[in-house]
RNA sequence: GGCGCUAUGGUGCAACGGUUAGCACGCGGCCCUUUCAAGGCCGAAAUACGGGUUCGAUUCCCGUUAGCGCUACCA
């Protein structure tokens, strides 16, 4: 039976919300909105060196600028801190886990770059082999004795040592790898705060996620998802990793390539719907040649089998194109509301505008917006006023 | 280094074995306009390379190259 799905957007808060998460986050709305599923938002905050609690409420402004609306959450990893700890100790009693007492640094088990000896390998990590430590071959009495020593461990995920793990990939296909290519991956830090690959899992079972969209990155880690499924006895949902997005460079979109976070695609003057139309057409198509689509087209058209398996450059002209189009095609209505915000923004807002000159103030903006890029260029013009 | 993914003009996409390889941005030119935008018309510009499979490859397979991703007690 199928029954209505539930996606999720994810952030972690390490930054702003930037143009790579916007459009996952645009991705998955447009899929749950098509389908009449339903959109929660996580916040993926187990990163406590890289945390900013601060951060958290612009990625929230910033969905909610985008007309990214969620219908439930956010629900905070860090409060739910128990649940990753309890699944990885049914993990280490079912056998599918152990603890690790190696220091992180000199963890061996890693197949990280066997590089030359010699040649200055600086401040790099240890050369790894894709050879599993003895912590996962411990008798229990070691195990008994470490811990009486007080040896701060880590817990692994006892990943097989033959055989091969496959996922289907909504966008990808179907996907394999060889299990001996996967290291023992850490589910449970020495200081007890879970790793990604955890509690990415045990909250995608527990919130009853049916599809997980996501970025491409994700792609090479699914596997060690799919095992981590598998050992806690739930299926796997369906996953669909989307192509990231490039600065014109062609390297992933940073701080380097300017504006990355959508805040400052808001202070430019972008329209919403002109910022979600362009960002769409990122890695996905309706199949035709349509170009101009509003909102409600995108989600009426929006299928995963329409995303493309290609990285993509981020094209600011065409962005600007799309606004100017959005600023000369939007009914006046539509358009006059978002005119006045940034008048307001400004300082340059009269209240009668909004009141006995609602007339002749759309009436000026109609006449106005033939000439206007940008939301800002209002402004401009009405200084002259 | 290992493993994987990807590959159509500068950019984003279309064509999912048979098209003069299409659309859009950007670029150049012309028209319109007092000017600037917007709009209209025209133009330059692509299937990475090499092998196969096939009557026929942009499309399927293999290799090369390039880019990207993963290979963290980041996410």
């Amino acid at each position: 039976m199928t029954q209505s799905p539930r996606v999720r957007f994810a952030p972690s808060p390490t930054g702003y919300l930037h143009v790579g998460g916007a459009r996952t986050a645009l991705f998955n709305w447009l899929f749950a909105q098509h389908n009449g599923g339903t959109l929660l938002l996580r916040i993926e905050d187990t990163d406590v060196e890289r945390n900013r609690p601060d951060l958290v409420d612009g990625i929230l402004d910033g969905l909610k600028w985008l007309g990214v609306t969620w219908d439930e959450g956010p629900y905070f990893q860090s409060q739910r801190l128990d649940m990753y700890r309890a699944a990885a100790e049914r993990l280490v009693a079912g056998g599918a886990a152990f603890p690790c007492y190696c220091k992180a640094s000199s963890y061996a088990g890693g197949d990280a770059s066997p590089d030359k000896e010699g040649e200055g390998d600086d401040e790099g990590p240890k050369v790894h082999k894709a050879l599993p430590c003895a912590c996962r071959d411990l008798s229990d009495a070691d195990r008994a004795a470490k811990g009486r020593e007080g040896i701060p461990h880590a817990i692994r995920f006892r990943v097989p040592r033959e055989g091969t793990t496959s996922f289907e990939d909504a966008i990808f296909g179907k996907r394999e790898v060889q299990n001996a290519e996967i290291e023992d991956f850490v589910l449970l830090r020495s200081n007890a705060l879970p790793t990604y690959q955890l509690s990415v899992v045990v909250d995608d079972i527990d919130m009853r996620i049916t599809h997980v969209i996501r970025g491409a990155d994700h792609l090479s880690n699914t596997p060690k998802q799919t095992l981590l499924y598998q050992a806690l006895e739930a299926a796997p949902p369906i996953f669909a990793h989307v192509p990231l997005i490039l600065g014109p460079d062609r390297t992933r979109l940073s701080k380097r390539h300017g504006a990355t976070g959508v805040g400052a695609y808001a202070d430019e003057g972008f329209l919403p719907e002109a910022f979600r139309n362009f960002l769409a057409l990122l890695g996905w198509a309706p199949g035709g040649d349509a170009e101009f689509l509003r909102t409600s087209d995108l989600v009426k058209q929006f299928e995963l089998s329409g995303v493309s398996r290609t990285n993509a450059v981020f094209d600011r002209p065409k962005l600007e194109w799309f606004n100017t189009q959005y600023l000369q095609k939007l009914p006046i209505e539509e358009l006059v509301p978002y005119v006045a915000q940034q008048l307001k923004r400004a300082g340059l807002w009269q209240e009668a505008w909004g009141g006995a000159e609602h007339g002749w103030f759309s009436h000026a903006v109609d006449l106005i917006r033939a000439r206007t890029r940008l939301l800002s260029d209002f402004s401009t013009a009405a200084r002259a006023f």
